[in-house]
DNA sequence: CGCGCCTTTGAAGGAGCTCAATTTAGGTGG
DNA sequence: CCACCTAAATTGAGCTCCTTCAAAGGCGCG
């Protein structure tokens, strides 16, 4: 639903590093970032172009509609009327759709921190999945429509979205590989490894993280069961690439786990 | 990288029945369709509003570059510089990037004609995978650009875009639950079935059809060894859901197959 | 403190893979 | 027109990795 993909590897998610967001003229933006100041949503809320003073106020009210979200609760649920974009300011997010018989459901993604939720509503003008927070969490919903309106006057910020979306097209191909090629180590390798980046583009320790999900959820993520994910990551343990007590994870062998993937 | 995909059933391709485009006001919209009469992207092409004879015009020209590509030929490979989105007037792609080994390339879609291609560049204005023609086919290239500019003065041809693309994240999803959850049989039976849905969208038997790609890229594309699809569709065939003859299948019991998906 | 959920670990079974041999189709040249 | 050649498809046999079923241990929360 939301993350990142590089080109090459298959990650789950991660940054695509490539074509940074142009560097921000500081004046001008100053007064954006002020009022989105713990927002990292810059790359879609922040054009970091020439914008107008009146464009800037536009935009600084059009992302100011923020909300907390439980442990639990959903942000939007299947068939839910699509009305914006969500920035996680802050918390985790999975996003699962139900399968046919109802019960077990099938998570297609992760979301943290300075990611964007919700793209999957805008054909239909309705949501295809679940989006429930993992922790307690705030959103920035984004109103799509004033969205369109401002990108329409802002042709940066058009095009970040656009390249936003295009992403998430790619980034979904790498989960595609992933799950079509790869062994279960190499699975959750790739799974770790991007977690581990993702968290560190945010501010969080590169080897040293809490997993928010449980082991089913990133078994359904991954395509393996929970037993299979529990028994991956004992094995990985072994080998003293990571280190593992429950839900927190250490990465003590950065390049043994790339070598892992195979590159 | 194209084709399209209803909202619940995960099948690798196929269209959204929700939301069609509305209905063209025919008076203004002839003078277009006669320019694109042969191609079938209307949806994006033709957005089928108010739009002004100047628009038209502009839509006409930007639309109006085409080209063939024969058999084995690629449109475009990894990392060319991205410059159009490609319409399939005529013909069968497959998409597909080259895994770490080099050797071995992993199928990641395939287009055929009325899909749109190329929607993987928009974000690091490279393309991530190599689109192929299967057979001799025929290509409307879309320069995007001027897409861009066009889309910026005409705000449904922007929506129509932004539907495209947020479908394709939603296809993708699909695929993602085919492979992390379907048994082989599954498997084949969604990507028949959306095949016959998407030749008989434009014009062909939903029937009768012959596979433009061989058994090892419908098991790349499905996760499956080529031995293992061989084998499965033998056992569709002898079960009588399917007649096999090579690359011709025949659809025999619809309803049959849709029961094996679980629904 | 006890209950429920999550995790770990073991053992058995199966779906699909790999390796290998054979058949078929389609294209090429004599 | 036929023989040949190569690529694709089919089918078999054994094996492997992962799943399922089962049981026990750990952690957190009321």
């Amino acid at each position: 639903m939301a993350g990142r993909t590089p080109v090459r590897i298959p990650p789950p998610h991660s940054r695509a590093p490539e074509n940074p967001a142009p560097a921000c003229a500081p004046g001008k933006v100053a007064l954006l970032r002020s009022a989105c100041s713990t927002c990292n949503l810059r790359e879609l809320c922040l054009p970091c172009c020439n914008l107008t003073r009146a464009e800037l106020e536009l935009a600084n009210r059009l992302a100011f509609n923020r909300t907390h979200i439980r442990r639990g609760e959903s942000l939007f649920r299947t068939d839910d009327r699509f009305t914006s974009l969500y920035a996680v300011r802050k918390g985790f997010f999975k996003s699962a759709v139900l399968l046919r018989d109802g019960r077990r459901d099938q998570v297609t993604g992760f979301s943290m921190a300075g990611e964007v939720l919700g793209m999957d509503g805008i054909d239909t003008a309705r949501h295809t999945c679940n989006a429930i927070a993992l922790e307690d969490s705030d959103v920035c919903a984004i109103p799509f429509a004033g969205l369109q309106k401002l990108a329409r006057d802002i042709p940066s910020l058009q095009r970040q979205f656009q390249r936003m979306m295009s992403r998430e097209i790619v980034r979904e191909q790498g989960v595609l590989l992933l799950l079509s090629q790869m062994t279960a180590d190499e699975r959750l390798a790739v799974f770790l490894l991007n977690l581990s980046q993702r968290f560190a583009a945010h501010g969080g320790s590169p080897s040293k993280f809490n997993l928010r999900m449980t082991r089913e959820e990133i078994g359904s993520y991954l395509g393996l069961s929970l037993e299979t994910v529990s028994r991956t990551l004992s094995k990985l343990r072994e080998e003293e690439l990571i280190g593992v007590q429950q839900k927190f994870i250490r990465i003590l062998d950065h390049a043994g786990l790339k070598r892992l993937i195979g590159r």
